[in-house]
DNA sequence: AGATGTCAAGCGGAT
DNA sequence: ATCCGCTTGACATCT
């Protein structure tokens, strides 16, 4: 069983999802200054996941700023591959498998031509940088977005949209969520594409479809091929609406995980944990040397070093 | 230095 | 008809 985190590390004080506003795109200089300090982050990041035997995180959707946006003013690719091959090696080195989750707007699926380009091209981004950074094994999560009151159209478009982007279908990984697309509707997209799925427990409580966690699983196991099955885990806030994440995992849902993953007979799987308390929610789950906060009401901004 | 309003984008559900 | 919440906080401006 491997565990890891998103986009940020709290004993750190260190993120991924330094950004700028679009207003700000014409500076090329200032662009450059937040990739570094992103890729920069990333590499402190990797050294602390080594140090303590975490094999699994997340980039930030913004770790290069607007590069899918037509506004982008300079080659990406080229001005950040050697950094990028150097983080990525640090990573390889520890045996760390990166991924990146790009945002609610990306939407293949959408009837809109203009939307569909504008998320392929964030795709494009997404897998791309996984590339530059020699993750071959990394995925590019993706929700399948709207259904327009139409799922088998809009799950039409979906495959249509993405069946010839072979350099996105290598990265791709598709994920249940909480109120439209179920593990099992997801699954039936997932293969037509011939792409991983990745179930999350939170959103399967919320939208399950009509089946149980572990036959959720059982379907999205198959998908991974040769490839180490993922899943992520998230835990309810109580005080909050149905859906957002708690600080931490509430351990019966990481027992009832558990025993769906022994049920549906894949007990060592990759496990992304998505709470608000990042790192600090893995100390309970194998992980004790990870060092906690010393205060965390008077910790500084994260993304502030 | 700290507080607050805002930030590229789409969708579904709530008010 | 309008607002909210989400990938997820961080930027930018004002005091």
């Amino acid at each position: 069983m491997r565990v890891g985190y998103p986009c940020l590390n709290l004993a750190l004080n260190r993120g991924t999802n330094r950004t700028l506003r679009l207003a700000s795109l014409g500076d090329q200089a200032r662009i450059r200054a937040v990739v570094a300090a992103n890729i920069a982050n990333l590499e402190a990041i990797i050294r602390f996941n080594a140090e303590h035997r975490v094999r699994l995180f997340r980039l930030g959707s913004s770790f290069i700023p607007f590069a899918s946006h037509e506004a982008f003013p300079y080659d990406w690719r080229a001005a950040h591959a050697g950094a990028l091959r150097a983080a990525g090696a640090l990573a390889a080195n520890s045996g760390q498998r990166l991924s990146i989750h790009p945002g609610q707007y990306t939407v293949p699926g959408s009837p809109d031509e203009r939307i569909r380009a504008a998320s392929l091209a964030e795709l494009r981004y997404a897998a791309g940088l996984l590339d530059l950074l020699g993750q071959p094994d990394a995925p590019v999560v993706l929700h399948v977005g709207g259904a327009y009151g139409d799922k088998p159209a809009a799950a039409a478009r979906f495959i249509a949209s993405l069946e010839n982007e072979p350099d996105i279908l290598r990265h791709l990984a598709l994920e249940n969520d909480e109120r439209t697309w179920s593990a099992a509707e997801v699954a039936d997209i997932a293969r037509a594409l011939h792409t991983p799925m990745i179930v999350d427990t939170l959103h399967h409580r919320l939208n399950p479809g009509g089946i149980p966690l572990p036959r959720a699983i059982e379907r999205a196991l198959p998908t991974w091929r040769s490839h180490r099955p993922k899943l992520h885990i998230s835990s309810q806030d109580p005080a909050k609406n149905p859906g957002a994440h708690a600080h931490g995992i509430d351990p019966a849902d990481w027992d009832e995980l558990l025993a769906a993953l022994d049920e549906a007979g894949a007990p060592d799987v990759d496990i992304m944990v998505e709470s608000k308390g990042k790192e600090q929610s893995l100390r309970p789950l194998g992980h004790p040397t990870i060092p906690a906060l010393s205060s965390p009401t008077t910790a500084p901004r994260a993304g502030a070093a």
